[in-house]
This record gives C-alpha cells, sequence and structure tokens, in this order.
DNA sequence: TATTGTTATACTCTATAACTATA
DNA sequence: TATAGTTATAGAGTATAACAATA
C-alpha cells in the first residue's frame, strides 16, 4: 500500500528536521571552519558557479537580498570570498572563492560528511543505497525548484 | 553497485536543508499559526508526552535548558502550554498543552503537511514510497538517538 | 522606471554564565 | 553536593524599509 503525499510529507516533516539539526550541530562542532549552514551552502554554491551574482546566490540559498550581502560581508571579511564589480553591468556583483574559501568549503563539507557518515554507517548497505535514492527522488522537488518556474516563463 | 556511506552523506547533505527551507517556509508562510520549527516540534512532542519536564522536551528537540525555558515562556504567555510544579519534585515541571495548544498543533502540522504534499504530489506513488520508506529508515538514526546511548548505561 | 545591491534597524533564536530553589 | 530551572546578557541570522547607483 503506497502512502499517500500527506502521509510521506507526515514523515518527512517528523524526520527531517532531526536529522537537520544533526547536520547544523556538526557545522558547529567542527570549530576550524566554523561555518553556519547558510554560509556553507553560499560557499558550496560559488565553488560550482563562479562569478555569480548577489541575487544568483540569494535565490539559490533561500535568503533576501539585504542578508545576503550582510553575510558576504562576512564571508568577504574573513577572505573566503572576493566581491567585483561586473563592468559590463556595473549594479551587479561578481562572487569568487578565494583559495582560501575553496580549501574550508572542502574541509567543512569533509567534516560534514564524515560525521553524517558516521551515522549511517549503522545502516545496511541496502538501506543507505534506499536513502541516497530517496535524495535522488527529493532533489529535483526541492533544490532550486525555480528553474522549473523560470523555464515555464 | 551500493553508495558508500560517505557518498550517502553527501547526497544527505545536498538535499536535506533545501527540504529543510521549504518546511521552514511553510511555518513561517502560515501566519496563523506563525511557530518557529522548533516551537512546533516542542508542541509535537508534549502532544505525545503530556506532563514532560522542561528537561525532557529540551532533550529531545537538542536546545539547552535556558532556551527552552525562554521559548516555553513565549508559548505560556501566548497560552498554548501550561506550566505547573511537580508536587513530587518541586524542582521540576509539568508541562501540558492547553486546549489552544493543542488546536495550533494541529493546525500548523495540517498546513505543513499540506504544503509538503502539495510538492510530493509530483511524485509518482512509487517514488513516495520510496522516500517514506527512507524516512523510515532515517528516524532511528537521527530521531532520538539518545534513547540507545541510554538503553546502553 | 526597473533592477541590483547596501544601509539602517529590529526581532527571533540560541548560547553561556551566574544564580535560585530543591533534593 | 547535584539537579532542575530561571535570569541576565550577548551574538548570530534573518527580515523589512528606505536608500543609492546603474541600466
Amino acid at each position: 500500500m503506497p502512502p499517500s503525499p500527506r502521509d510521506c510529507a507526515r514523515r518527512v516533516l517528523e524526520v527531517v528536521p532531526s536529522v537537520m539539526r544533526a547536520v547544523r550541530a556538526e557545522m558547529r562542532r567542527h570549530r576550524a571552519s566554523d561555518l553556519s549552514v547558510s554560509q556553507f551552502r553560499a560557499l558550496v554554491f560559488l565553488s560550482r558557479h563562479e562569478g555569480a551574482s548577489l541575487s544568483d546566490v540569494a535565490d539559490h540559498i533561500g535568503l533576501t537580498l539585504p542578508s545576503m550581502s550582510n553575510m558576504i560581508d562576512g564571508l568577504v571579511e574573513r577572505r573566503l570570498v572576493t566581491r567585483k564589480d561586473l563592468p559590463a553591468d556595473r549594479r551587479r556583483n561578481t562572487l569568487s572563492l578565494t583559495r582560501a574559501g575553496r580549501e574550508i568549503e572542502e574541509a567543512a563539507r569533509a567534516a560534514a560528511q564524515s560525521a553524517l557518515a558516521h551515522r549511517l554507517n549503522a545502516l545496511s548497505a541496502s538501506d543507505r543505497a534506499k536513502v541516497a535514492q530517496a535524495m535522488e527522488i527529493l532533489r529535483p522537488v526541492f533544490v532550486e525548484p525555480r528553474n522549473v518556474e523560470r523555464k515555464r516563463i
């Protein structure tokens, strides 16, 4: 008997916040990088979208522009990100990771992944496969669903 | 080829924050209840653990005692929760939902579930089944893993 | 006029430290 | 002395409103 969308949603609602709490705790625990989850996500996005604008990042992470401007201020001060004007359109920013930013991003991701992996190690290989598959099912639904809307335009 | 724990962790790390963002946004959007995710989780816990102490809730949600004390203050002011002394041990609190608390909890859960369900509706029944199953696999790993440690003592 | 980003300001959430009351 | 909870205080993260610069 397949679960209804509502039943599936109930389970997601019960479990995902706890998973997220573990992720957040791990980010905090790893003092070396000491990034918030949002900061970490911004770095990940920039590592994949070299030269993205502020709006691009804000849009992807789901923060308002002022919040993102603030966050990037912090990352620039920490010398993890550079912010330059885009000559072609001087309203826009071009954001890039510095070498240190790239290193921190990789270190933070490795640390968080290790901690999560340690927990997931309690699962059988087949259960891990199921979890991994579920993530790929959820990815298009929740990660950058804006792309879908944009294509519609 | 089954994914390694590390690979599984990577996918969780990539997808779960986005799912969580959707949950959080939905909580905020539903102005009627206007609860933070933590407040919502506290109400859910209390709806299932009538008379729990402050420490019980803090432990389950993963907040410090002062933070939880604060949060409960807010919920008491909003008349969603009652806080009484426990005569048997007067250091302890007994927390309960009021009728309004119970109603808000149900309404908030229904709203969040509906919004999530709406998104999950884009999936096939079989994909939903896989997601639901994955949640049940993850539940013992991340939801109340403290119980495992306690049992060990 | 519309778009991109910044500044000013305030609120929520959470933490740590120090304290009170009870056991 | 140890435990349960509160108060005081501070910091991080985010939002909205108002603004400046550019297109």
